[in-house]
DNA sequence: TCCTCAAGTCAACATAGTTGACATGAGCGG
DNA sequence: CCGCTCATGTCAACTATGTTGACTTGAGGA
């Protein structure tokens, strides 16, 4: 890992607005960056980063989830997962077993000091989002839920 | 560039939630894809992706914009920088040119082709975010970008 | 004229993804 | 028990996007 902290995207900028929804374009972007920032921060100090961070979210909320049905969740190909998801093995903060009926698959779980990673990484990200919501009340956060919902089904 | 439809990331996955707020968590990640998705999409059709887009956006925002300044606001590295930039140089969506007052900095503009490019592709993620801010109405997406606002600023 | 500073360029590297090809090994049908 | 299927694992080659570091070029100001 090349940095530790990034510090990279700054503030946000204050372009000319071509639109009235370039602004929301905006908000977007930096949100995300905004949201993220923090837990790369930490994952870089552990000596990981955001694919290793996806990989922990999604197995501690599907515990003894196969390595297929990973690949599907996180849409990447298997090669791809291979180089994180092997770190994480060797770091002992996933096991992988292989199921007593369905030997086959191999299903992953998260170590203690995985669940530990992985939930300091998502708390950063919580706290901001909790932050953000605190502001504008239960409406507020419904209203922000629903467009997100909008958009990530574009529908 | 090597796909031309990302396909990727499919549909929302539908995970255990830990904590009440994994589905923010999740919406963030989400509705940023959903809302380049098509962008990305067409952008790929024209051999060109997301750094060349934020490089077309900004300039198109701030014209005569010097490179140093474009450094700052992408917030990347000159050499980072610098490949993208030549592509859209080579293919004529941008021009340089040296300032007349200002002889050490050159400035960025976008032609008439570069114009067209942005445009097509803000306009795929303006739809996306105009058809989500329609469901909620006005007080909805001042709400959402309250929320933003405050995720972004992190404050 | 010399120094500074914006810009450009080259090399080496890290990360994150892709395809394609192939090995291994378990379970199952015949 | 043989052989097929299928999940998993691994290797190689590639693309893209980013990083540092080291250097050149060329314009302008003191």
């Amino acid at each position: 890992m090349p940095k530790t902290s990034q510090a990279a995207g700054l503030h946000r900028a204050s372009l000319d607005k071509l639109h009235d929804l370039d602004a929301a374009l905006e908000l977007m972007y930096y949100g995300w960056r905004g949201m993220t920032l923090e837990a790369d921060d930490y994952l870089a100090k552990q000596g990981l980063s955001r694919p290793h961070h996806r990989i922990l979210y999604v197995v501690a909320r599907r515990p003894d989830i196969a390595i297929g049905a990973l690949i599907d969740v996180l849409g990447i190909s298997k090669q791809a997962l291979n180089r994180p998801l092997n770190l994480l093995l060797e770091r002992k903060l996933l096991t992988s077993k292989r199921a007593p009926e369905q030997h086959r698959s191999k299903l992953l779980r998260l170590t203690e000091a995985g669940r530990r990673v992985e939930q300091k990484a998502s708390d950063h990200e919580r706290k901001v989002m909790r932050k953000a919501f605190d502001r504008v009340g239960v409406p507020g956060a419904a209203a922000w839920t629903a467009v997100m919902k909008a958009i990530a089904d574009n529908n």
